[in-house]
This record gives C-alpha cells, sequence and structure tokens, in this order.
DNA sequence: CTACTGTTGTTCAGATTTGAACAATCCCTT
DNA sequence: AAGGGATTGTTCAAATCTGAACAACAGTAG
C-alpha cells in the first residue's frame, strides 16, 4: 500500500468545478427537456444517437454502451420511447438474438423539434461561456480521460 | 424566434467528450465505492462536504443545494447513512424546522479509510491524465460556466 | 452433430430519484 | 400581536436505475 497521493489545491479545485458543473448543467437540461418535450435527457440521448446513424438503427447492446447505461435501463427506455412513437424495434437480421431500436419518422420529427431549445440550453450555460481556446482544450483533456477508460467497459 | 445556432464540430466534440467522460467516470467512481465501501458516489459526496465544514455539520437545504441533488433525496440519503452510523441528525439552534446533519466520528473514520481508493480512481482515469495547463483551463471553463448557473437555483 | 463458452436482450426485485403536497416554523409588515 | 408570504424538512406515489438471473441464440472445438 503506497502513500495516498491527496489532491492539491488546483486539482480539487477542477474536481470539484468539474463535478458540479455537471450536476447544475444535467438539472437545467432535464428541467427544460422536460418542461417542452416531456422527454427525459437519457431518452433525448437515444434519440441523438440514432438520428446520427446513417439508417437511423442500433443494437441494443451497442447503443447502450454508446451511452453508457445500463442494458436493463435501456430496455426500459426503448420501451418508453416505443409507447409514445418515437422508436420501434426491429429483428436483427443475421442475428436472432439480436433487437435494432429504429428511430421512426415521428421520432425524426420530435427531434428536429425539440433540438433547437435543448442546443440553447447548452450553449447559454456552457459552450458560449468559453473561449474557443477552453473549448479546445476541454475536449483534449476529456479525450485523454475518455482514453484513460477505454478498456473493459 | 431566431434562427437555431447548431453547435459546429468543434463544439460538438467537446460536448460530446465532455458528457462521455462524465458518465464513464461515474461509473468507475460508483463500481469502486460499492465495491470498497458500500457507498454510492452521492453518500460519498454527503460525507466529504460534511467533514469540509469545521464543526462537520450542515442545514439539509444547504446541504442539498451543495451537493445539487433534490431535498427529497438528500432526506432519503441521510436517512441511509444515519442508519449506518455515519452521521446524526440535530436540531438546529435557533431555527425550530432546521435539522442539521452532523458527520460522526465513525463517519469520519470512515471517510479516512475510503477516501485513499476513491482519489486513486478519480487520480488514474482524470486528473494523472491530464496536463497542469489543462487542469487549470478546465477549472477556468467550468468555473464559467458555474458562474453563469448562479442565478435562480 | 454435440458440447461448451460467450453474447444478447429481457425480466425481476430492490434501491434510488423526482416533484408535488404538506405541516411546522420563520420573518416581515401592520 | 396577528396575518400573509416564504422557507424548512418530510412524506408519498410514480418513475427510473441497477445488478443478478435467465432463456435464447451464436460461434467454436471436438
Amino acid at each position: 500500500m503506497t502513500e495516498t497521493r491527496w489532491l492539491d489545491a488546483v486539482e480539487m479545485a477542477a474536481w470539484h468545478a468539474f463535478l458540479f458543473a455537471y450536476h447544475r448543467l444535467e438539472k437545467r437540461i432535464e428541467e427544460q427537456l422536460k418542461a417542452d418535450a416531456g422527454l427525459t435527457h437519457p431518452q433525448y440521448e437515444i434519440l441523438v444517437k440514432l438520428s446520427s446513424l446513417p439508417d437511423h438503427q442500433m443494437r441494443m447492446t451497442e447503443l447502450a454502451r454508446g451511452l453508457v447505461i445500463s442494458k436493463s435501463a435501456l430496455t426500459y427506455q426503448i420501451g418508453q420511447l416505443e409507447k409514445a412513437g418515437l422508436v420501434r424495434r426491429t429483428d436483427c437480421p443475421g442475428d436472432d438474438r439480436g433487437v435494432l431500436a429504429v428511430l421512426t419518422d415521428e421520432g425524426m420529427e420530435c427531434l428536429r423539434r425539440i433540438a433547437p431549445a435543448h442546443v440553447e440550453v447548452v450553449r447559454k450555460y456552457l459552450i458560449d461561456r468559453i473561449t474557443r481556446d477552453e473549448l479546445i482544450t476541454l475536449t483534449r483533456a476529456m479525450g485523454k480521460a475518455n482514453q484513460a477508460m477505454q478498456a473493459t467497459g
């Protein structure tokens, strides 16, 4: 057991600012999406992810991994989105185990309608508040962290 | 209704990297805390917050605001921590409505025991991965966002 | 073809979160 | 002192998340 390398003041400040900013931003985003579209942030992210694909569809497991949520949470949320008519399930060609989540036209339309207000929040509280340099540095720093977390889930 | 200012490629990259990194880091932290201490991240943050105060105590509402969780979630979690003997409730002197959450000696001891492993995770996947400059820029950027979210909750 | 191992998506029970409602209390004005 | 509006912490039902268990299927070696 090595001696603990505690965080110094600068490291602590960064970590706390990061956590605090995320939590507050998440809350704003949730409020906006709920009020304007009756969706949760995870649900919105599912729609965004699907819409970014050429065929607007993706395997359940891959989708869960991409959004960093559990498989069972995704099963639940896809069920909700299916009820709302924004997503539907399809058999996966070539793998009878598989299920494809497919964005419906209605889902795409819904996304088009609500995305502007969402982007507005992201801009207002983060993107438009920081400089281009800070934006790039943020991306690089987060990228390094993501790289470190690449392996094993 | 103004024309929507969509995110350009750089902005999109920053936003996605930020969200993705947070989610994955959160998952790692949850896994570590659950395995090593049987605590959730919110519970751990309550202990940290209380331990950072001179008298190791804080009003419920202020605590909820500081941790950016709902009052009812805090009521629940303080209940859990009370069961575990890590926190106790006390009447608030000068305000009969108030309740103080107080870190117990056992809670402080628990924190001392588990903090090293937690810090290790934060270092391994974020702090130690980025340069000092990136750390400072990250703090400044998050600070600006937090400032923008200052008002109204 | 059969056995074996890994993957897939769902289900289930339990834990946690949210927001609204609520009673109790505070504070300010009159 | 008394009313009116705000704040405090809790409760409750509903929604959501987690992790383990599970059945179905895929892929591989024998």
